[in-house]
DNA sequence: CTGCCTGCAAACTCTTTGCACGAAT
DNA sequence: ATTCGTGCAAAGAGTTTGCAGGCAG
């Protein structure tokens, strides 16, 4: 199988901000684009283990920012205390999180709209717009039925 | 000038839950109803320290979430590392709020088709709608014009 | 007198940072 | 050599909680 491309993004990235491609960015990097569904800093950090076990955590804080910066990862705040992380796309950023109020999950849908509203809304107040999101909470069918989510970690 | 309709509210919701009616807590309720703009957790305990100094951090932080629970304020989010809030008006949940990437400073503005959105979304994931929320991100004019908002708190 | 409510301070969670060592240029 | 990167542990911010005393019903 072939090399991400986003891969040589990131390393082009780092080469243009005079940083040097280190094993351990890679093992981070590496982590991070192995995930399918959102992951924690933490969790990234336990998979970066996997594959270079010299990771440390202050690591993967450090080179988290530079993977948002770099376009190879979106953070996604929902409010829950961590932030959460997920390989960005080719589908740019008009995307809508819905978030199951009991478990957490992220659900993630494409929401074209949301860049045309984001710059309407922002030039009513006189201000330019740099990025919009859209999160909506919601009830999963197994929470509305069983009073609890199969994959709820809370409590 | 007459009662805060509000105020009752909060009351009854205390009543129901079978929660005393304190003067703390009502210190703490209308030092947030006189907030025009967002406020923090923080900025609450100051005013609310103005009309009665025995309140403390903790009973503030105890009283928040049965002022959102009763729909008196909105907690909103935006990612700052500390939450806002605001009291809640007539006008309901369909407002997106723009947010100033320098000093973080909330407008907010009425966005009346997102609950239609909501509704779409979640039911596409065959989820149940709760809440959602629509935040942009934007530069306002002084900072685009001088590099820095002229009420800029972070550095 | 029973139980809710409080302030205080300690604990907690997630994230950031100072420092000295180690690796790359 | 010099600079950058790292792990460790401590610090930091915001929030939550255990506890003993206080006040209300």
């Amino acid at each position: 199988m072939s090399v991400d491309p986003s891969r040589e993004k990131f390393q082009a990235y780092l080469a243009q901000q005079g940083l040097r491609v280190t094993n351990q960015r890679l093992a981070i990097f590496d982590a991070a684009l192995a995930q399918k569904e959102h992951f924690t800093a933490e969790q990234l950090l336990d998979r970066a283990r996997t594959i270079d076990d010299s990771v440390s955590r202050a690591t993967v804080y450090r080179t988290l920012p530079l993977m948002t910066e770099s376009h190879v990862l979106r953070e996604v705040d929902i409010g829950s205390g961590e932030k959460y992380y997920l390989a960005n796309s080719s589908r740019g950023t008009q995307v809508a999180q819905v978030v199951c109020v009991d478990c957490d999950k992220i659900f993630e849908i494409s929401a074209p709209f949301m860049e045309w509203y984001g710059s309407t809304v922002s030039q009513k107040l006189g201000l330019k717009p740099i990025s919009q999101r859209l999160q909506v909470s919601a009830q999963c069918i197994a929470y509305r039925h069983n009073g609890r989510c199969p994959n709820r970690l809370k409590q």
